[in-house]
DNA sequence: CTGTTAGCGCTTTCAC
DNA sequence: GTGAAAGCGCTAACAG
């Protein structure tokens, strides 16, 4: 007589309570299979598998069935509104659909990104979604373009969330139109030295944003070299530390376009602590629109992207295996003007110098 | 001859592609294991693996091996700053660990809080860590006490972040004596008629916070008949809300204290919209300290917790299988004075009014 | 060191 | 309708 395992409950321990066959018991269970099981058999089972406290093992089914639902979600870091508005669309649309989330936070690790996407394939993952732009290193770009080609081949979806230079569906969010708008604007309120405060080059959304800017500057006869572009991290010390370095080098601006509103935080902290006045001495401009701009005082002037909604289609695209080849969704970028930016003259005082 | 599947390939694929024995794949695949393979094989089946772009099935692998090294975390809304710093501590925990974080968002659905716990069971989570106070609820308490003491007999562990009522490891975060900080620093400023926007009394978080405000306020003479409480969601609309509600009904009170930051900027919100000046018409406080609350002006007082510590405790706790009973770790909650609380005097004017 | 052999728990033909 | 049996891809004893 063998003693029983101390482990949960199996589907054959539900079976042979209710007293019928394995196929049986796992018939009544996944009511969407096959014509069902006489109801009163159903009952006997669903109750056998309540009193055992059954729980389906998700792995079993999975290799039995051959099927998962679970999805795969890639993002820098969720504590940066940015990735956590995406991500709370990509994460409902995953919950409609009946599928489990993983995530895996990256902190901006191109090594740790090809981990988790591998690690996402040997779960089965029926989507990937990648966010934030694609790492500009041939190494990586193969390596990344081979496992998601290995994922489509098995029958996977993903989608990114900003240019990867990769095939695959794309949520393509308006860098560059929205870059143009703020230049525009900002000539317009009779800005004529501007300075930028821009991430590593190396990331194809942070060039899009400053291309865009830097030409729609240039076209509103604006000379590139009223410009100043100064690339530091990505991040809110980043911002600082690019403000810091403005002021610093005693520029001569009176806009700052920062091409992330993370980044315009640490900028502005930065700027309120040399006691340089927003928007009297420098207008400020963010990317993005995380909710706290229109909180600060002055509400700081930004480019509105739908978060959420970007999330949203991103997964949506990801899950839905449809016909046709990749899709590239743009998400409206929409400058969104407030307090922090503000009309000079052309004999406006320049900001800098010592704090 | 039987033509090749289409999937992905198997460890017998690349067993027989390197002309060696499945369990010598699997050995040399997970070097963890016994004794290693001859290095010659080893190089061998690697370079098979390689070319066949082998990527193994982690179901298989939970499957025949029993383990799994992913791990769950329920959490109300990832946009929610809150959580947002708690599941970043809990997500770095678990990939330094290398287990694999699933995410379920239950916006505060109850329901579906029970059903990613049943999931996570499902998919034989290592350890699952429950975000967010329990709700006061019979039924739910009795199933998802249900489902945590199946968890735990399958060999899994969980931690709660907050109060839960239920048997467990917790982080508890000092709800009762920061917000008794916040009562004794209000009386201790002058204020004598004192307002708070509470959220839900069936949550456990808010009675503490609520419970621990009211005693100590009581406790440096102030009568209790001189708080007002109103509660409201526990969101930034329910901020809103609750400063109408007081505003609206002609409040005498000369501060306020928000069960939560989120509802603080909620209250904040209206209170602008109305005309109301804070500190000099009304002082407020919020609770969590939130990035956002020092970036506002005034700076916002609030309760200081470190939310990221929090996460990680909570992970380490759901992890490490230790024996002996429940653990309850305690998570500092520090008073942080700021600008949106000032002193009043005896004849402070009270706010409200129509704005 | 390496190969053989059982399963892990479930879904799924295929018969009845 | 229901049962029997064959795996899904892998790990883990056992033998050699």
């Amino acid at each position: 007589m063998r003693i029983r395992r101390d482990g949960p409950a199996t589907l054959a321990d539900v079976a042979r309570a209710a007293g019928v066959s394995l196929a049986t018991a796992s018939r009544a269970l996944n009511p969407g299979g096959q014509r069902a099981v006489r109801v009163e058999l159903r009952e006997r089972i669903l109750r056998a598998a309540d009193d055992l406290r059954y729980v389906p093992n998700a792995h079993a089914r999975a290799l039995a069935g051959g099927t998962t639902t679970t999805v795969g979600l890639v993002l820098h870091d969720i504590t940066d509104p940015y990735f956590a508005g995406i991500a709370r669309g990509a994460m409902a649309v995953a919950g409609d659909r009946g599928a489990l989330v993983m995530v895996g936070s990256t902190f901006r690790s191109p090594e740790r990104e090809l981990e988790f996407v591998r690690t996402f394939r040997a779960q089965r993952v029926d989507a990937v979604v990648l966010t934030g732009s694609g790492f500009e290193d041939d190494g990586y770009r193969e390596a990344m373009g081979e496992e998601l080609a290995g994922h489509r081949r098995a029958g996977g979806g993903y989608a990114f969330v900003s240019e990867h230079d990769l095939p695959g569906h794309v949520v393509l969010p308006g860098n560059g139109e929205g870059a143009a708008a703020v230049g525009r604007a900002l000539v317009e309120l009779g800005h004529r030295r501007l300075a930028v405060a821009g991430g590593p080059s190396s990331l194809t959304t942070v060039r899009h944003r400053i291309g865009g800017f830097v030409r729609a500057v240039e076209a509103c006869g604006v000379p590139s070299a009223a410009i100043e572009v100064v690339d530091r991290p990505f991040s809110e010390d980043g911002g600082r530390a690019a403000a810091r370095e403005l002021l610093d080098g005693g520029s001569g601006a009176t806009a700052l376009f920062c091409v992330s509103d993370v980044m315009a935080l640490g900028a502005l902290e930065e700027l309120a602590a040399r006691g340089v006045t927003v928007p009297d001495d420098l207008s400020v401009v963010g990317f993005n629109d995380i909710p706290t701009m229109r909180r600060l005082s002055p509400p700081v002037s930004t480019v509105r992207l739908d978060l959420e909604a970007m999330g949203r289609t991103a997964m949506e695209l990801a899950l839905d295996r449809d016909a046709g080849g990749f899709r590239t969704v743009p998400a409206p970028a929409e400058l969104v003007l407030r307090a922090s930016t503000a009309r000079v003259d052309a004999a406006a005082r320049p900001a800098g110098g010592r704090g």
